[in-house]
RNA sequence: CGGGGAGUAGCGCAGCCCGGUAGCGCACUUGACUGGGGGUCAAGUGGUCGCGGGUUCAAAUCCCGCCUCCCCGACCA
């Protein structure tokens, strides 16, 4: 409990070992598989409901999909096979003699294969459209190299797939999603993110562009925390996915793909967390409230169970999340355990504060104490929270601004990334092989995010031609 | 997938070189004292020594194969 690598000392570390003592997630013994556990699992469930509430709210529908793929589907479309394949599993034999199968089979690894094959079906007229399909489902990819929720072999996403009657009517699509994303990031876990579109080395395979959010996380480095690809005709045509037009003139679909996974816990722990945990936002912490009582015979705890039995089922009735810590255990082991945690208010409560009819409030940000009077306490913790929500976002972007520079040319990128990470904005002429000289030379910095709305002036930092976009550097995850 | 390290109680480790009764700290259980920031004392529980095979009278220890984990690199939501 007590023994959490320091941040400073650490940072891989640090986050192994929070995310292993506040009880999130667990590897399983199967390389690379891993255990969400249930606080860790109830912070997903959040972010599923919320994610979930606005996509039914523009009319997304929640279908299930096969686990397995046929070889002859995945490979239909050159570019996404060529991307996906090295990390595809493949299932070849089955039953208690092990036989092989005819064909492989692929565990998906994302769906759009499969879903264009079925989808076409139910699309003959562009009556039909758009098609708005979502799946909430794990998928399987298998990495070399795994981290607890950032990288593990199967993983637990949302992927949604859309057909549509227009590229128009497409592309909005994307764009819409891609501001549900950011605010799934910014509202509810309190992490500010840079939002655009990814350079052609990390366009999605197969998509025409891709969109994307960043964070930064308080190592330095970037996260991508979600992305929303549009694809043209690209699948439609691998599918062979079409409908009439108004002019009864066959027309290949357009679609979209998106998706947001359990990632977004491991961002989540590494915003907002510290040297004493995690910090969880409010709007997505298991537990909001934590109530530790303080007594010392039997007589003082039933006055404090007395006196939070009074006030504590408004909190339930306020919609708090909050939980009373009866166990056996003195105060500060409480207090540590909670803050490792990473819940975001603790109300002491002891005899003294019962005879004031008023409870000690400390926050996980300031650990500061006050007394708060009992009398309307589920407005003012509910406020608090909103406060406390509204507090962890600002410090986050603050912290962001703080590690954001403007920088000109490729030396100054390289020898800034030396010593510091953060995002560096920068002017670029879009040309392929200096992204890959930019990866090369700096040690692995690369292109995040374009700025879709700046119009640059300037001139390109690494061969110093007229730029045409502006673009965030970071060194990332 | 390359290079390095490791697997012995829930966690952290010693024992292995040189084969012969499986140990230590923390945690856990019970009791007493204690209780507003990580307690004290006492008595206890808990082990297919990662898995499979081999050598041997005898294997945690020696040999072979496999699995898993950690660190460093190349690839990645």
């Amino acid at each position: 409990m007590k023994d959490i690598t320091k941040m400073s000392d650490d940072f891989d570390r640090w986050y192994t070992d929070v995310v292993r003592k506040a009880e999130l997630a667990d590897w399983s013994g199967v390389r690379g598989m891993m255990v969400v556990r249930p606080y860790g699992w109830a912070m997903w469930e959040a972010i599923q409901r919320a994610f979930d509430d606005m996509i039914k709210e523009s009319g997304h529908e929640n279908w299930a999909f096969p686990l397995l793929i046929p070889r002859e589907l995945l490979v239909k479309e050159a570019e996404h096979i060529e991307g996906f394949g090295p990390e595809v599993a493949w299932v070849t034999k089955a039953g208690a003699a092990m036989e092989e199968l005819e064909e492989p089979l692929a565990v998906r690894p994302t769906s759009e294969t499969i879903i264009g094959h079925i989808i076409r079906r139910y699309i003959q007229s562009h009556r039909d459209l758009p098609k708005l399909t979502n799946q909430w489902n794990s998928v399987v990819r298998w990495e070399m190299r795994s981290r607890l929720f950032l990288r593990s072999r199967e993983f637990w996403w949302q992927e949604g797939h859309t057909f549509h009657a227009s590229a128009k009517e497409a592309i909005e699509e994307a764009d819409l999603i891609l501001g549900y994303y950011r605010s799934v990031a910014e509202d509810w876990l309190a992490v500010p993110v840079l939002v655009g579109k990814k350079s052609p080395a990390e366009t999605f395979p197969g998509a025409v562009h891709t969109l994307t959010l960043e964070g930064l996380m308080r190592d330095g480095l970037a996260l991508q925390m979600g992305t929303s690809h549009y694809f043209g005709q690209n699948f439609a045509r691998a599918y062979d996915i079409s409908f009439s037009n108004k002019d009864n003139e066959r027309e290949l679909c357009y679609s979209t793909s998106w998706g947001i996974s359990t990632r977004m816990v491991g961002a989540i722990v590494m915003a907002h967390g510290d040297d004493s945990g995690l910090i969880v936002p409010p709007k997505v912490a298991p537990v909001q409230v934590v109530v530790v009582p303080i007594f010392r015979d039997d007589a003082s705890r039933a006055k404090v169970e007395a006196f939070i039995n009074q006030w504590s089922p408004q909190l339930k009735q306020h919609g708090i999340r909050f939980r009373v810590d009866w166990r056996d255990e003195r105060p500060g082991d409480k207090y540590a355990h909670w803050e490792l945690k990473g819940v975001p208010l603790r109300l002491n409560v002891g005899a003294r504060d019962v005879d004031a009819a008023q409870v000690e409030l400390v926050d996980r940000l300031s650990r500061e104490r006050r007394a708060l009077l009992v009398s309307g306490i589920a407005t003012a913790l509910t406020s608090e929270l909103e406060r406390f929500q509204k507090r962890l976002f600002e410090r986050a972007q603050e912290y962001q601004r703080a590690n954001t520079v403007e920088l000109g040319t490729l030396d100054e990128v390289v020898s800034h990334f030396r010593s510091r990470g953060g995002f560096a904005w920068v002017e670029w002429c879009g040309d392929e092989a200096e992204e890959a000289r930019l990866k090369a030379d700096s040690g692995g910095v690369t292109i995040r995010t374009i700025d879709e709305h700046a119009k640059p002036s300037g001139k390109c930092f690494v061969c110093g031609q007229p730029a045409k976009y502006r673009v965030a550097l970071a060194k990332a995850y």
